[in-house]
DNA sequence: TCCATTTCTTAATATACATTAATGCATAGG
DNA sequence: CCTATGCATTAATGTATATTAAGAAATGGA
């Protein structure tokens, strides 16, 4: 367990890496993303100050995430098991923010996506430009873009 | 903890009900889901035999799921906090059941998501209809169709 | 057994979002 | 300060999936 400092775009984690550590953010911002088989980029999460960024494979399995730093950021690097969030709650939370998710691929349109990106990160959304936004809702830079303008058109 | 005979049908947890509980499923098969504004079902997950089934609320708060069985099953039911999987190593498997899913939802086209579906549950396919498994791909049942039977045209 | 209901499939049409492309603006780094 | 790069926006076109509708097969309850 110990502190380490990250200057913007550094990689922390590779998708394969084995070993793969948690990450609590003291300052700054990191991500987590995969690359599918066309080189295009899914950020899975993102990770502000407070939050622990990890993948979920168990300690001795291959990650199947990046990690990288979006700012430059000061985070508490720990091995997976025990080090770092030995509390039950915890854990609880993280499933119910990834269970928030699940539900709002299976229903949501663009724009409710948008709402929701908004509400779990208040403080991110002014932090990343705005195709990584869009990549963590799923849906392409052009199509949040539009998303956006109809709603400003239409009442708010 | 109590072991219970849940009949076909029989609804479990409801979506606002406090103090929610843990199902392990002994025999049979669960199912958690929401339905939205326009009534609509999205299931989250099934819960064949050996599986888990919660709703992610702590244990002071509302479920956001609802909980039924889709067979007649042989459930133990347990308070959330501790009764059922103290153990860190069952959640992270959980976790990255969730991490694979909202991965998928970035990035599948509708067959790839019912390969998905296939190779994480081989056992249920042919247990439940085909409208359950749409639904929880975030598909239309018309959709999973016409997926699967361009599959079946070309190669497979 | 019979009837009502559920389930699956197919087809026509509609739509949200993706793709491609072009433009202008902002930004970082030399 | 200049320039290359990254970023956001808009528009035209394409496509996967949704919606709606209908009919046939399977299922389950009385």
């Amino acid at each position: 367990m110990k502190k380490i400092n990250v200057k913007k775009k550094e990689i922390l984690q590779r998708t394969g890496d084995l070993r793969g550590k948690a990450y609590f953010v003291e300052s700054g911002l990191l991500r987590s993303y995969t690359i599918d088989e066309k080189g295009k980029e899914h950020i899975f999460m993102f990770g502000p100050e407070g939050w622990i960024v990890a993948d979920y494979a168990s300690a001795d399995e291959p990650c199947d995430l990046y990690i990288d730093a979006l700012e430059d950021s000061v985070v508490i690097q720990a091995e997976k098991d025990g080090e770092i969030e030995p509390d039950l709650k915890k854990f609880v939370k993280r499933m119910r923010v990834l269970q928030k998710r699940v539900i709002m691929f299976m229903s949501a349109s663009a724009i409710e996506r948008y709402e929701f990106f908004v509400s779990t990160y208040p403080n991110v959304t002014q932090r990343v430009p705005q195709h990584m936004v869009a990549s963590y809702l799923g849906i392409t830079p052009e199509a949040l873009s539009a998303a956006k303008s109809q709603r400003l058109k239409s009442g708010k």
